[in-house]
DNA sequence: CGGTTATAT
DNA sequence: GGATATAACCG
């Protein structure tokens, strides 16, 4: 999940308005690195300095399995989801376990192997737990304890590594953008790189020291290796093969290793940290992290892939090449798919190498202006940005369910709605825990039929009271304009989600709107709910579940009531309070102040989130709660920053 | 805005 | 391949 796609950001405009972005050469592997490049910290993406980390937490679904069940770290363990293997850990891969295997396969190969089905949501049940008689006719599976598991993940990185911009990339993985605290530590430990010479600031850097790389983690050889040693270590499939391609094994020109750069010395300083950022991690949560760092986030991802298991993989600008060049470019993100299959088959290439002889014309000519993304991943070219997204809570949520026997009776289809309205607001109301005022803005349907799928989707109105009810009947809505009177439905799967989910603010409305729903809405949304609600009680409902649970002790709406009126906000878990100051504005500025309070309450709340999943399981100490005051003392209104757009991807080529 | 497609784990 | 997530394209 958790994509950027390449296909986004102004590369349309950009490669003719502005600079030619073609504009890499020889240096760009071996740039000069001066004085300002040490001392400057806004040099974005073309910061030669730059240090970029991809971390991915080792078989996680697995993980998560032997942590929840303390079971031990040798023991060789797998997850099930139906009959199919969605994880499998280390020790379990060691008998030649994969995720391809079916649970037969899985005890054949290994007969202590254990086995843990996902939990499941089970008719009956308000909570998803994990049952020993899953039938998939009757359950839904749960993902939700992986979630949260990610979250604590990524709360402790965060908390760990001051001043790295850490970008969630999906559930088990995470972009690290070293940049600033590795030059910081290069000034620290080098004094002398802070002295500018009578010469200026664009003088070149003195050589660095030489680097011993003992102990810094894989560094990725500069030459390729021999035939021999070329050979998958493990049965892990995720490993980046490396096809030896009879051109390099024969004109394999043993380089010298050339001296260490000043980049180099970076990529070992944000080893360092990112180690012992994992190593935390494997102590506190018990998950292994695997981790590749290189100047951009592609090549960090692909040298994450190098070796696995509680490791960590260095990929230095001088080895780029000869680690691009054999490696088939289908296993680049983003060119996994339509693209990459599109572009093999037009070149008949499989390897990085194999393209490189295209030019850059050509490739546009083929493939659109933007295909100068591509041009460049093959380079080891990659502008994209580590962007921190600020708050933990996700955009969309979606609950689905695949049906083995495709349903046939409207009725079914109502059961199975109801099933995902229950997950979907157990999680949402989860969510509101940290921010109570959470608005998925739209719910969207979507069933398929043998291979055609359709979607109905429709506003959502904003509710504090989300109940299993509110949602299933606005699905059951949906459901009825997307099947209609139908009668030979033969739906294989449906699936119910939350869209545009975010924090309800006060900009659109008045105050009043905002702290109290207007009656109108209300009066509404209780004739729909009487109008729509045969009043049936699923099993799954969840009876008497407090939909916004408070503790007892937060009671958000009426403090941001009085305190909001005042520009300043109490949090009533830390006793923080928050000002706005007063601006003197006339009408126009329609309570800009509000909006930032707002904003500023909402990322409070997710500071609390993230301590709350961290702690989670452990007593809150004294420590924990100064702490807390603390951090949250350096929270302040982001500033509104439009994040430079990105390089767009070559998706329209392919549309008709 | 609503619906579809692509990509990824 | 199932369950999720996100972003872009297009009418």
């Amino acid at each position: 999940m958790a994509l950027e796609s390449p296909k986004k950001g102004l590369w349309k405009g950009k490669a003719k308005a502005s600079e030619p972005m073609g504009d890499f050469d020889e240096s760009d592997l071996n740039p000069v690195i001066t004085y300002r490049h040490m001392l400057s910290n806004n040099l974005g993406v073309r910061d030669p300095l730059r240090v970029i980390a991809l971390c991915d937490s080792d078989a996680f679904y697995a993980a998560c399995e032997m942590v929840r069940l303390g079971v031990d770290s040798e023991t060789p363990l797998v997850v099930l989801q139906w009959d199919m293997l969605i994880a499998v850990n280390y020790p379990a891969r060691k008998y030649g376990i994969s995720r391809m295997d079916k649970k037969k396969d899985a005890l054949k190969k290994c007969p202590h192997v254990k086995i843990v089905h996902v939990a499941t949501y089970k008719e009956g049940e308000k909570e998803p737990g994990y049952w020993d008689d899953v039938d998939t006719k009757t359950h839904k599976v749960s993902l939700d304890h992986y979630r949260r598991e990610s979250l604590k993940v990524a709360a402790l990185f965060k908390e760990l590594l001051p001043g790295v911009e850490i970008e969630k990339a999906s559930i088990d993985e995470a972009f690290f953008d070293y940049t600033r605290p590795v030059k910081e530590i290069l000034l620290q430990r080098y004094p002398y790189l802070a002295e500018v010479p009578p010469s200026g600031a664009d003088t070149p850097l003195p050589a660095p020291p030489p680097i011993n790389w003992d102990g810094f983690g894989n560094l990725i050889p500069i030459n390729p290796p021999p035939a021999e040693e070329n050979v998958p270590d493990d049965t892990n499939e995720a490993t980046v093969e490396r096809e030896p391609s009879p051109a390099v094994l024969e004109k394999k020109q043993d380089v010298e290793d050339p001296p260490a750069t000043w980049h180099d010395v970076a990529l070992s300083i944000a080893a360092e940290l990112m180690a012992k950022a994992k190593e935390e991690v494997r102590v506190k949560l018990g998950y292994t992290t695997s981790a590749g760092i290189s100047r951009n986030k592609f090549l960090a991802k692909l040298a994450a892939s190098y070796k696995k298991f509680n490791s960590h993989s260095i990929l230095r600008n001088s080895a780029i090449p000869n680690f691009l060049q054999p490696l088939n470019f289908q296993k680049i993100r983003f060119l996994g798919g339509k693209l990459g299959e599109a572009i093999a088959r037009e070149y008949d290439a499989s390897t990085v190498g194999d393209l490189l002889t295209i030019s850059l014309d050509e490739m546009q000519s083929k493939f659109g202006e933007e295909s100068i993304w591509v041009y460049e991943i093959l380079r080891g070219i990659d502008r994209s940005e580590v962007k921190d997204k600020g708050s933990t809570l996700n955009k969309s949520m979606l609950a689905a369910k695949n049906l083995p026997k495709p349903i046939t009776k409207a009725s079914e289809g109502k059961h199975w709605i109801r099933v995902l309205a229950a997950e979907l607001a157990l999680r949402l109301n989860d969510a509101r825990r940290i921010s109570p005022h959470l608005w998925p803005k739209t719910l969207v349907l979507h069933a398929r039929r043998g291979h055609d799928s359709r979607s109905k989707q429709a506003p959502f109105p904003f509710t504090r009271e989300l109940t299993v009810d509110t949602i299933a009947s606005a699905g059951d809505k949906l459901w009825k304009e997307l099947v209609g009177n139908n009668t030979t439905l033969k739906v294989s799967s449906v699936s119910l989600g939350f869209t545009n989910i975010d924090v309800a603010e006060t900009g659109q409305q008045t105050i009043e709107g905002f702290l109290k729903p207007p009656s109108s809405a209300k009066k509404r949304m209780r004739e729909l709910e009487v109008d729509l609600n045969p009043r049936v009680r699923h099993p799954l409902e969840i009876d008497g579940h407090d939909p916004c649970p408070s503790g007892g002790k937060e009671t958000p709406d009426d403090t941001t009531t009085t305190q909001a009126l005042s520009k300043s906000y109490t949090c009533p878990r830390c006793g923080k309070t928050f000002q706005v100051p007063a601006v003197d504005h006339d009408e126009e500025d329609e309570g800009g102040e509000d909006q930032l309070l707002a904003k500023v309450k909402s990322e409070h709340e997710d500071f609390h989130f993230a301590q709350d999943l961290a702690n989670e399981g452990q007593s809150h100490s004294i420590i924990t709660a100064s702490k807390r005051a603390e951090a949250t003392t350096t929270s302040k209104p982001r500033k509104k920053q439009k994040p430079p757009p990105e390089p767009r991807g070559i998706e329209k080529f392919f549309r008709k």
